[in-house]
DNA sequence: TGCCGGATCACCCGTTCGGGTGATCTTCCA
DNA sequence: TGGAAGATCACCCGAACGGGTGATCCGGCA
């Protein structure tokens, strides 16, 4: 896909969002206007207090959500089945280890005397056993189970 | 030197001239057949760019700000036993946290509404104060540590 | 008041990782 | 005896990472 560098994407769709609710707002509103039914003050302090809060939402928008719903994938595990992950091999533990030290796939291959395609094979099992898909998670999660 | 950088607010900033032109153009189109009379609707885009941009100004003098409330249990010793490796700020704890749930970097970046880059830049300054190089080498030190 | 550090963001570049496919060889055991 | 599982290795490709450099803004502290 082409990469959007600068500032990020999702922030682009919610621009395209509050202005689509905007114009839609603004239409019906300068309808009311045009009918007399609301007057000008109204409408002019509609569009301040729109922008404003656009302006303010944008400016504060690095604020610390704790529990935000908009985030999250797939957190809190609702899986909670241990015992599975005895089945680690003794070269998969010998390599988690390695893992856990920071080793790249490489030097852990240099180390154990194979190749790093090797080491990725066994660090693809480790994932699956562990049900994770990255080394930091995998580290975290052997530390949990304190099986390193 | 960079001049043509999309820095920090000059983005926002260009975002706000973007919306309001935007605005401004399509009001023209949609009506100004209803009345012959535009400068009302300049008028208006002013309005609203203006408040944007106090919205802005507002908004980024507002935030960070040194005393978060909401921030990660487990933090009940601020002060004592907090080695070398204690100066990891309250973003920094955050950012590692996310990084030991396996999360990239981008995802971590949606998740606390920054960019991508930022946190890249945490990370490193964590790498530095942990003394490690690498993400599950972090983690590794982090829950021996007993700081995550 | 001027400097420092934290937080935020951008861009570049080379390396590493993750995921997939496929292969050979050995051991174990049903 | 045939399959299951483990260990070993190869190759491809895109995504992610790590390491720099540089910039802006802000609050605190000497």
């Amino acid at each position: 896909m082409g990469e959007m560098r600068f500032g990020g994407w999702r922030l682009i769709l919610l621009y395209g969002l509050v202005l689509g609710i905007l114009l839609v707002g603004l239409q019906l509103m300068k309808f009311s206007y045009f009918t007399g039914d609301i007057t000008v003050e109204i409408y002019l302090g509609l569009i301040a207090i729109t922008f404003l809060v656009i302006g303010l939402v944008v400016g504060r928008r690095n604020r610390q959500h704790p529990e935000s719903p908009a985030v999250s994938a797939g957190k809190a595990s609702p899986t909670s089945r241990m015992g599975v992950y005895g089945e680690l091999s003794e070269r998969e533990l010998e390599v988690l280890q390695r893992v856990a030290e920071g080793e790249t796939n490489r030097e852990i291959a240099e180390g154990l005397f194979l190749s790093p395609d090797t080491i990725k094979s066994h660090v693809s099992n480790i994932y699956r056993k562990l049900d994770v898909s990255r080394r930091a998670q995998a580290v975290a999660r052997a530390k949990e189970l304190e099986i390193i």
